[in-house]
DNA sequence: TGTCGGCCTTCCAGCAGGTGGAAGGTCAAG
DNA sequence: CTTGACCTTCCACCTGCTGGAAGGCCGACA
C-alpha cells in the first residue's frame, strides 16, 4: 500500500505517518522506486496510533502501548497501569479547567460589557480586586 | 527592581520574563551595568500576564488584554468579548476531555489488569473491538 | 513518443510557549 | 581579593506535528 492509501484508511495525514517513521514508531518496506510500502500489519499499527493519540496518550506512551500491543506475553496489568495514569491526568486537567471556568465566568458575569471603561475582568486580571 | 525580584513577586520564571520582553510584551529600563530595571508598572503588567496566562489566555490574547489594560478609553464590551470567547473554548475543552474520560474509563473498567495478556484496552485501541 | 496531473521522495523551516545550558560580566560580603 | 549569587546574551531543545520547495515516478491520453 502506498502512503496515500494508508493515510486515508488510518485517518492520519501522510506527513504525520512519515513523522512517525522518523521517530521510529513504524518501519514500512520500500519499493525499488523508493516509495514506502505498507503491510496490513503496518496499517493496524497506524490505526492503533491514531486511536491512542486521539485518546490523549502522548507519543511516548503510544510507543509503550504499541510495544505491548505487539507482545504476546504482555500482562494486561501493565497496559491498565498506563491507561489508569492517563485517566488520572485527564481528571486533573478537567478539574483545572473547571476551576478556570469558574473564575473566568465570575469575572465575565460581573462585567457590564458596554461602552464604559470600567471592567471587573481587567481589574480581576490585574490583581487589584482579587477573585477567589 | 532586578529580574530576580520581579520573578519572585510576579510568580514568573526569569527566563519567561526575558522571553516576554523578546516578544514585545514588556520593555523594562536598563541600568548602566546592563541589568534590567523593572518599575512597579512593569510589575503590574507581569502579574497581569501571569494571571491571564494561568487563566488560559494565549500569549496573543494577553497582548490584546494588556493593551486594553493600559487603555483609559477602552470599552468594557471589548474585554468581555475576548473573555467570553475564551470561556467558550474552555467549555469545549472540558466537554472534549469528558468524552475522552468516558471512553478510556470504559476500557479500563473492562480490563482485568492481571498477569494474563488478554486486554480490552489494547483491543479497543487496535479497533478490533470498537468502543462507542 | 511526449506530456500532464497526481502521486511520491527528501529536506528545511516554523508554530506555541517556553526551558536548559554555556560562557562570561557584576556585585556585595567576608 | 576571592567567592558565590546574581545578571547578561546566545543558541539549542522540547512536543507533535505542518507547510513548502525542489525534484522523481507513474498511468492515462493524444
Amino acid at each position: 500500500m502506498n502512503i496515500g492509501t494508508v493515510s486515508e484508511r488510518s485517518g492520519l495525514p501522510a506527513k504525520t505517518i512519515r513523522y512517525y517513521e522518523d521517530i521510529g514508531l513504524i518501519a514500512p518496506d520500500r519499493r525499488d522506486n523508493g516509495y514506502r510500502d505498507y503491510s496490513m500489519e503496518d496499517m493496524h499499527r497506524l490505526r492503533f496510533l491514531q486511536r491512542s493519540r486521539s485518546l490523549g496518550f502522548s507519543v511516548e506512551e503510544c510507543r509503550q502501548l504499541l510495544s505491548l500491543y505487539g507482545d504476546r506475553d504482555r500482562e494486561s496489568a501493565e497496559v491498565k497501569a498506563i491507561a489508569n495514569a492517563k485517566l488520572g491526568e485527564i481528571d486533573r486537567k478537567i478539574a483545572e479547567l473547571q476551576g478556570l471556568r469558574e473564575m473566568l465566568g465570575h469575572l465575565v458575569a460581573n462585567c457590564h460589557g458596554d461602552h464604559r471603561p470600567e471592567c471587573p475582568i481587567i481589574e480581576g486580571l490585574s490583581g487589584r480586586a482579587p477573585v477567589h
